[in-house]
DNA sequence: ACGGCATTTTGTAGCGCTACAATTTGTAAG
DNA sequence: CTTACAAATTGTAGCGCTACAAAATGCCGT
C-alpha cells in the first residue's frame, strides 16, 4: 500500500530498532516496561527514540493489544458546568499515566446516556466515567471498568461511586449559620437528588441544635425564579427569619431579589449562603458565601479509582464521598438584633 | 446493545461477510461508500451488520487508512469557560460526520500550547482546532488541517481563522446606547487583544456619532476589580456620564459596585452594558444587557471549515468573523434627565 | 450469441504494534 | 570448564481494517 502520506513517513519501531541495533520486539518491550530490559539496550533504544523523534502509534498499539489508553467521560449536558472541574481533576491525574479523556454528552433532554456510552464503548475506551444519571439498562454493568461521579442512584453493577458529600455540605452550611448565632433559618431547596441530600444534611444538623427551620420548595425546581418564589414565601410567612441557605448559588440570587424587594439588607438583616461556589458566588459584587463541592477533587479521585480498577478489575466496588469546603464571604454575618 | 461482552469476541468484517455471503472487501466498501455497491449486496451487508451488532474498530480503520476520524481541540485553560460553547457548537456539527473531539488544555500559565498540540498530533488527529494563543513555533504550519478559533494573531501558515467579531460587538454596544439617547458614554477596557477590538469598534462608532466618550483602563486587566477601579475614575472625573460599556460582564459587575457606592441607580441614572452574555448577565437579579459573542456559532463554523479543509487541504486559508448578538436586558434604558 | 466496455466484487498485502513461544545469552554451582 | 537454570532477546503470527490491482459480472449493440 502506498500511503498517500505526503512526505516524511513517521518512524516506526522498526526504524528505532535498526538505529539502536536491536530487534523491534525489544523496542516494544522498552516502551511497555523498561524494567525488564538490560540497561545497556534500554539506553540505546531510548537514545534512538529521541534521535528519530519516534512516537508510538496509538492505533497500532490498540489493535495489537486491545488497550486504548483512553477513558470515556459521559456528561449529561455541556451546560451543567460542574463537569469542567471534574474534567480538570481527572486530567490532572490521568495524563501522567498516558491516558486521554474522550468526552461525550448525552444529548440533553433525550436521555441518550445509553447512546453516549455506546459511542464511547465503540471507541474501545479502557474505562468509563459516568457523570450523569445512569440509564437503567446499564444496571447490570457495561463491560468495562466504570466509575459513576456525582450521581448516587442506578450505579451499574461492579462500578465505583465517587460523589460529592452533599449531606456533609448541608450540615456545613447549618454549622456556619449556627456558629454565627442564627436560630431561625430558612432553606430553599428543590426536588432533585443533590438538593435532597443538601436538605437532609442541613435539616438533621439544625434539628440537633434545636434551632427553628423552615424548608421551602422541596417539590419545585432549582432556578433563580424558584429561589425567588421560595424566598418570598419564606420572608412573608416567617418574617423573623435571620438566615437563608439556598440549595445552589442561582437560587441564592433569587433570594437576594426577594430580600431586596422587601427593603431588607444582606447580611445586616439576613445572612445568605449558597452552594456550588460558582462564578456568581466568587464575584466581588455579590461576594456570596457558598459551599464548594470540590468537584476537582472528585475528578482526581475518580481517576484514581478508575486506574485502580483497570489494573485490578476484580476489586469490590468502592464508594467514596468527597468532603466539600465552606467558602465564607460577605453575605453571612453574626446575627445582631432582636429576640 | 449487548454491552456485556465477557467472552464473546466482537464481530469483525469477516463475520459480517460470511453472514451476508460476500467478501470482506465488499463489507469494507459498504462501510465507506454504500453508493458504489449494488443494492442487493448492500442490503444483505447492512442486514448482517445489524444482525450481528457489528461495530467497526476504530483502531483498525485508523491503522489501515491513516485516518482517525477524530479532531483535536486545544484550549488555553479549562477555567476560560468560553470553550464550552465552542465545543458544543463543534460537536453539533462534527458528530453527524462521525468525528470525535479530543480536548487538551495548554497547562495554563506554562504556555504549553506546543505540548498540547504535540500530544494531539501523536494521536493522529485528522484536524486541529486551536482555541488559544498559537505558539510562534507553529507559525510555519503544523502538518494537519488547522483552524484557529478566537485568536487573531500568530495564525499558522495555511490555517483558517474563525473568530468573534469583537469590533462589530463594540459597535453594536455603541449603537444600542446611542439609540437610547445617550451622548456621554464611558468604556471600561483592558489590555488584551479581544478588549482592543471591542474598544476600537466602540470608539469608531461613537466618534462617527459625535457623542462624547471616555475610554478607561486600556493598559490594565479585565477583572472585576479593574472594572471597579476604572468605573470609579470615570464617575469621579466625568460625573455627567450616563452610560457605561464594559469590555466584559465581570467588569460590568465591578462598575455596578462603583455605581452603587456613589448612590446612583442602574439603569435610572446610568445604563450599563457588558460583553459575553455570561451566566452573570443572564441572572435575573443582575439582568445585565450584554453582547453575546455567539461562540456556539463559532464552533459550528470552525467545524465546517475544518471538514472542508480535511476534504480539500489545498484551499486557500479562510478568515471569517462571526457576528455577535446584542441581548437587551434590564440594565440599559433611555436617557431621561438633564442636558 | 459474442465481443467490448463499464460496473461490481474479490484477493492480496500490508498499516505499526504486541503476545508469546522459541532462542540466545548470562551466571552461579559443581 | 561444563551443566543447569534464569534472564534477556528475538521471530512469528496476528489484531481488524483498507487500498489497489485483478477478476468477475452485467449490459449494450450488432
Amino acid at each position: 500500500m502506498t500511503l498517500n502520506r505526503p512526505k516524511t513517513r513517521r518512524p516506526t519501531i522498526y526504524d528505532v530498532a535498526r538505529q539502536a541495533g536491536v530487534s523491534p520486539s525489544l523496542v516494544s518491550l522498552v516502551l511497555q516496561n523498561p524494567v525488564r530490559v538490560s540497561e545497556k539496550r534500554r539506553e540505546a533504544v531510548q537514545a534512538a527514540i529521541s534521535d528519530l523523534g519516534y512516537r508510538p502509534s496509538r492505533a497500532a498499539t490498540t489493535l495489537a493489544s486491545s488497550r486504548t489508553k483512553s477513558i470515556g467521560l459521559v456528561i449529561d449536558d455541556y451546560r451543567n458546568l460542574w463537569f469542567v472541574d471534574l474534567l480538570r481533576g481527572m486530567e490532572s491525574a490521568l495524563t501522567e499515566h498516558g491516558y486521554q479523556v474522550m468526552l461525550a454528552d448525552s444529548r440533553p433532554g433525550e436521555n441518550r446516556i445509553k447512546e453516549a456510552v455506546d459511542g464511547l464503548l465503540a471507541m474501545h475506551v479502557d474505562g468509563l466515567v459516568i457523570a450523569a444519571e445512569p440509564s437503567p439498562s446499564m444496571l447490570g454493568g457495561v463491560g468495562v471498568p466504570t466509575v459513576v461521579a456525582g450521581w448516587r442512584d442506578g450505579v451499574p453493577a461492579g462500578a465505583d461511586l465517587i460523589t460529592n458529600d452533599d449531606d456533609g455540605g448541608g450540615a456545613m452550611a447549618a454549622d456556619h449559620l449556627l456558629g454565627l448565632g442564627h436560630r431561625r433559618i430558612g432553606h430553599l431547596t428543590g426536588s432533585g437528588g443533590a438538593a435532597a441530600h443538601r436538605r437532609e444534611g442541613f435539616r438533621a444538623r439544625l434539628q440537633e441544635s434545636g434551632a427553628e427551620q423552615w424548608i421551602v420548595g422541596d417539590s419545585g425546581g432549582t432556578s433563580e425564579e424558584d429561589g425567588y418564589a421560595s424566598a418570598c414565601w419564606l420572608l412573608d410567612n416567617h418574617p423573623d427569619t435571620t438566615a437563608i441557605f439556598a440549595a445552589n448559588d442561582t437560587m441564592a440570587l433569587g433570594a437576594f431579589g426577594a430580600i431586596k424587594a422587601r427593603g431588607l439588607a444582606v447580611p445586616a438583616d439576613i445572612s445568605v449562603i449558597g452552594y456550588d461556589n460558582s462564578t456568581l458566588a466568587k464575584s466581588r459584587y455579590l461576594d456570596l458565601t457558598s459551599v464548594d463541592n470540590r468537584s476537582d477533587l472528585v475528578g482526581v479521585d475518580v481517576a484514581n479509582a478508575l486506574l485502580a480498577r483497570i489494573r485490578e478489575p476484580a476489586i469490590g466496588p468502592q464508594r467514596r464521598l468527597i468532603e466539600p469546603a465552606l467558602v465564607v464571604r460577605g453575605t453571612t454575618a453574626r446575627r445582631v438584633h432582636q429576640a
